[in-house]
DNA sequence: CGGGCTGTTGAATACATTCAAGCCCCGTGG
DNA sequence: CCACGGGGCTTGAATGTATTCAACAGCCCG
């Protein structure tokens, strides 16, 4: 525990290049430019402080975001897990996306002002939160920040271009198998562990945002460490034979090999 | 046919309220505001020429980005139809999503600076095109216009959550249901008609992006004729239950009722 | 120690796919 | 004008796969 030291998302020194766990650093944050433009060299010394809230713990299963509720902010996995679902007509939720550390929450509900998905933690978990009602004080500097949001804004739209591939897989083989593969690449670009990795979401959040019922989760994983491609114990997921894995999702184009 | 009259995006006069088949009308096209900001009150005259390209016809099968290519400019669709697919390993190909007329096409290469993904036209149809490499022409406009871009991504950002309900339905009836009412619901957003439609996609791309095959596309709409929920001829389309639809479909939540 | 939650495993059913055939629409060429 | 042929679409039975229902195992927490 530092004394005074900033725990913002963006002013952490470079230097400390031990990882706790699953925490990342603010370097491969995806608000790190959008922190830069709005912290560094700003007119006032602790803009960043108004605009940028600090570390903000967030419990396991506690709302960061409500569906319904107006747009305010856009958030930042600081560590932990995160689920964005909708509730369907007869109650239940449909999952449809997950977020790790790094990636940003909160964008959908930009256009149209008001958030239309709901965002729950995984697991304990922390934020960092970017106040638009207060982007006013960037002044000037706002060309940059739009700049940096528009990065943002289409680097999203550039991963959700997986989603087809993950659910259009034809059989729940195919669909498992891409499920790992983009969860690991996903942790690999947040320089997180990529081949030794917890799950963080139940099964049944597995099966609801993949189409498939649990049990099947459940035997996709046992047929997958009868063939030698990884080994899971419970939540905790090795994957062995990456390659293999790749081969049976049948894909390779998207992304690189 | 006029004589002179410019046929670009934005400068349309607004009285012409007379719609020509499929052809969406600039205030409803997703460049709409884009075009504004470059063309009207610009201090160069026709400087909309210059960045927006008039409305290029392209030819059904035609490839309006291909994937791999640098990025260089976004295209929205005036009139017809188009499909993104990605190319697997084993060569054959994902689609990923298609576009009607009023959406931007091309999005997703912006981050990179490269076309992840190859857009195809579906049939004989035209685009308009706007030219990232000549914006700096924009001066002093340029933050307005990044604004208008922030828009149409976040609207992005938003329609892309359609996806995961569509394809993580868990039987083949959901999926067909809610891949009609998506349609409809696109169709709408740029005041197309959303109840008699033409599907300008093979039921081979149906089933593709829906992960179904060919026969079950086919026969899920045949099962819906036989409940009296639409009528299909051919690919002309015409819902006749959509709340019935909807059931199906199970989802109410996202876009409202 | 017992209850609830999560995850796994097994057998029967329901479902979508596959393979095969036939239909329909439309364009081509006789 | 009609015959032919091809592509896109539909329809029918058999196979294979995922779901469902049910039971049980492991674990955490009281």
């Amino acid at each position: 525990m530092h004394t005074k030291e900033r725990d913002t998302c963006c002013p952490t020194p470079r230097g400390s290049s031990r990882r706790k766990s699953n925490v990342v650093e603010c370097e491969s944050c995806g608000l790190y430019g959008m922190c830069q433009v709005a912290g560094l060299d700003a007119p006032v010394p602790d803009l960043i402080d108004e605009i940028v809230g600090r570390r903000e713990p967030i419990a396991i299963n506690q709302n960061v975001i409500t569906a319904g509720m107006p747009f305010g902010e856009i958030y930042a996995v600081k560590s932990g897990s995160f689920k964005t679902y909708a509730t369907l007509a007869n109650g239940d939720q449909q999952i449809i996306d997950f977020y790790y550390p790094g990636e940003l929450m909160g964008l959908e509900g930009m256009s149209e002002r008001v958030y239309p998905l709901s965002v729950e933690a995984l697991e304990a978990s922390s934020v960092c939160r970017l106040d638009f009602s207060k982007l006013n004080l960037l002044g000037e500097r706002m060309g940059e920040f739009q700049q940096q949001l528009i990065l943002a804004l289409s680097r999203r739209a550039r991963q959700d271009q997986w989603v087809p591939l993950l659910m259009g897989a034809q059989n729940a083989e195919q669909r498992t198998a891409t499920f790992l593969l983009s969860l690991s690449d996903r942790f690999a670009e947040h320089d997180l562990p990529s081949l030794r990795f917890k799950l963080p979401m139940s099964r049944h959040d597995i099966a609801n945002y993949l189409g498939l019922a649990v049990e099947t989760v459940s035997r996709m994983f046992q047929r997958f460490q009868s063939m030698d491609l990884l080994e899971v114990h419970g939540r905790h997921v090795e994957l062995r034979d990456i390659d293999a894995l790749r081969v049976i999702a049948g894909l390779n184009s998207i992304n690189g090999s």
